[in-house]
DNA sequence: ATAATTAAGGACAAAAATATCTTTAATTAT
DNA sequence: ATAATTAAAGATATTTTTGTCCTTAATTAT
């Protein structure tokens, strides 16, 4: 479904909602550890969230990388925009640049209406909500 | 949702079930000009079909591909399958390797549904239906 | 102030996906 | 038989994705 990027992204942020707080930042080791990803590619991947606001990071002894409430609060396709690959969820099955309802491919109906529920699966649940529904923390291992 | 290669070969597939017999073979140049795609690499896909008996070849003067009666019987999961793309469908969300219902990631059960209708799509209708749905030649342009 | 710790940034490397090109083999038409 | 046509096969190239490593900058504790 989506890229090893996003993938690392989505399970970053999750493991961070449950586990930080701005008192208790967790550095890129712990993370990557406990997500079970490349560390240095890891640390890229969450610039690019810090970037965008939807982490926050400070250097430093006791630094590392945190959650506030608006990103918390937000859906988890807010992570998957900030990957670029929203639009992974508008492309047609077959690759049409073309597919539209008017000129449609011949899976057009039917993929429309599994792409919908995934969208909705993606903007439904805040990312708190799913930090929450992490039973353990083994869940989030590979 | 899928790769080139797969896109190409599900494209290619119905243009040949749509567009091609025994009688009336088709040549790769007019295929992949027809599903727009680069020559080449299509030709190297079709290859695969080919010795995987999906669909049939024959060079020399008016040879070419086509297909025959089990492959248009056939669902386009087949398609998907020779490609090695079955596994894809199978998937974590998250690119959890033990994903299961019995330790799910927080997107488990919903997504479980979700590829669960994906699945139907690609097994329910066959490749010659597809064919025949399909309204014009320009509904696998690019 | 200094040293320690941590993320940021940039350059680079490896692997996989995508694509091209050239030669060979098979088939057919003449 | 020969030439023409077409797919098969193999080698190579390009691009994208995935990943690493090293240096710099920021922050904190002492």
């Amino acid at each position: 479904m989506f890229s090893k990027k996003t993938e690392y992204a989505l399970r970053a942020t999750i493991y961070i909602a449950k586990h930080s707080s701005e008192e208790k930042k967790l550095s890129i080791v712990d993370i990557s550890k406990a997500i079970n990803s490349p560390q240095s590619f890891t640390a890229k991947i969450l610039q690019v969230l810090t970037k965008k606001k939807l982490i926050h990071s400070l250097p430093g002894p006791n630094g590392g990388f945190y959650i506030t409430e608006p990103t918390l609060q937000a859906p988890i396709s807010c992570i998957i925009d900030a990957m670029g690959e929203n639009e992974a969820l508008d492309k047609c099955v077959l690759g049409l640049k073309k597919c539209s309802s008017a000129n449609p491919c011949p899976l057009h109906e039917q993929y429309k209406k599994v792409k919908f529920q995934l969208k909705e699966i993606f903007e439904e649940k805040s990312i708190s909500k799913l930090a929450k529904e992490l039973k353990n923390n083994k869940s989030l291992q590979y």
